[in-house]
DNA sequence: AAGTGCATGTAACCGGTTACATGATTCT
DNA sequence: AGAATCATGTAACCGGTTACATGCACTT
């Protein structure tokens, strides 16, 4: 359901986009936000055009097949903003993981957590590079705006949460033999 | 996969633990990290119990089958933190409508951040509850301590990039007519 | 001419959701 | 006695991933 809306959300904001364009937008800009796979995003696509919520465009170079939006695909659009409320469930594998640093050694625990923030901190990067792209004069990048800006604010509460982790773990007590009993790195 | 690892570390830091108690722990202190149904997570236990990674205890009252780790399982967990990376890919519903809010009038995206931003100040008053009830004495709660505070500082970040969303809105022009010809509350 | 990136797809499978079903225990 | 909550499950379906397949265009 909301990977329509997805799509439509790109291609209505993003002018006449292919699926590969799709593609591109789930790996940057969308990252945070949603993803899909090629191969789900070029079925979708033949889907909401035979429902008439996008058109395809004359074909282009190298076997392009560009979209646009039609009106009826605008008013669904619309009325999902308006008239649905938003799912909230969420997964979160680094916040999953650290719910359990207590089974391994602190270093390890370290040494997830350090990856884990420079991960975010490369991304906070991307994110920043990609807020510079974007012109306040259009409507839709003002939009794109608003959510490149929760990206950066929740990208930076996950690398202060890193850096404040790994010295909280530095803290803990020893716990000498009892949790870390068959532990590998014994 | 990792459903499995998150009952897995359900069950080793919260003691015995039955299908129950996991599904209340997935709506608790889990919503921001992991979700799953009860119907996912009953035979899954059952699969986990298989595969000797968990075992079931006595029958309980009322047909509770509590379920403990075992070697073999903490095994499979400390593998899974210390020799796999975590997976990133991310869905947010929140942030996906906020790339579409130029769709409709600025009352109209003003009420769903409005909704947005309430829905997220009482989920963080939940998790700094959730953070009382943990004790520092506890290694598998310092582990715990470490997700919460992740979770908070999240939900403190959607919560001011909601209130700066509602006053960034405020000051979009008006744009009269091209965006918004067609919609609703014309 | 070979290699890389552009660009789209199919089929099989698996993870996850929805709809449905059942019965015991506690509370009012 | 009836309602609410505890507690577990099955079956069908759908959304999403993995593995595989194809061919053109541009660069070196």
């Amino acid at each position: 359901m909301s990977l329509q809306m997805a799509l439509l959300t790109l291609i209505s904001s993003g002018g006449p986009r292919s699926g590969y364009d799709l593609n591109r937008d789930f790996e940057g800009i969308l990252k945070f936000v949603w993803h899909a796979k090629p191969t789900q995003v070029y079925p979708e696509l033949r889907r909401l055009a035979a429902e008439g919520l996008i058109r395809e465009q004359a074909e282009g170079s190298r076997g392009r097949r560009p979209y646009e939006i039609t009106e009826e695909g605008l008013r669904v659009l619309r009325d999902w903003l308006t008239t649905t409320s938003a799912d909230h469930s969420q997964r979160n594998e680094t916040v999953l993981r650290s719910f359990a640093l207590w089974l391994v050694h602190p270093e390890e625990a370290q040494a997830f957590l350090r990856e884990e923030m420079e991960y975010h901190r490369a991304r906070l990067r991307g994110m920043r590079a990609t807020k510079k792209g974007l012109d306040p004069g259009r409507p839709a990048d003002r939009a794109a705006l608003l959510g490149v800006e929760a990206g950066i604010r929740r990208l930076e509460a996950m690398v202060s949460w890193a850096e404040w982790a790994i010295d909280t773990v530095a803290d803990w007590p020893a716990d000498t033999g009892d949790a870390l009993s068959g532990s590998g790195a014994g």
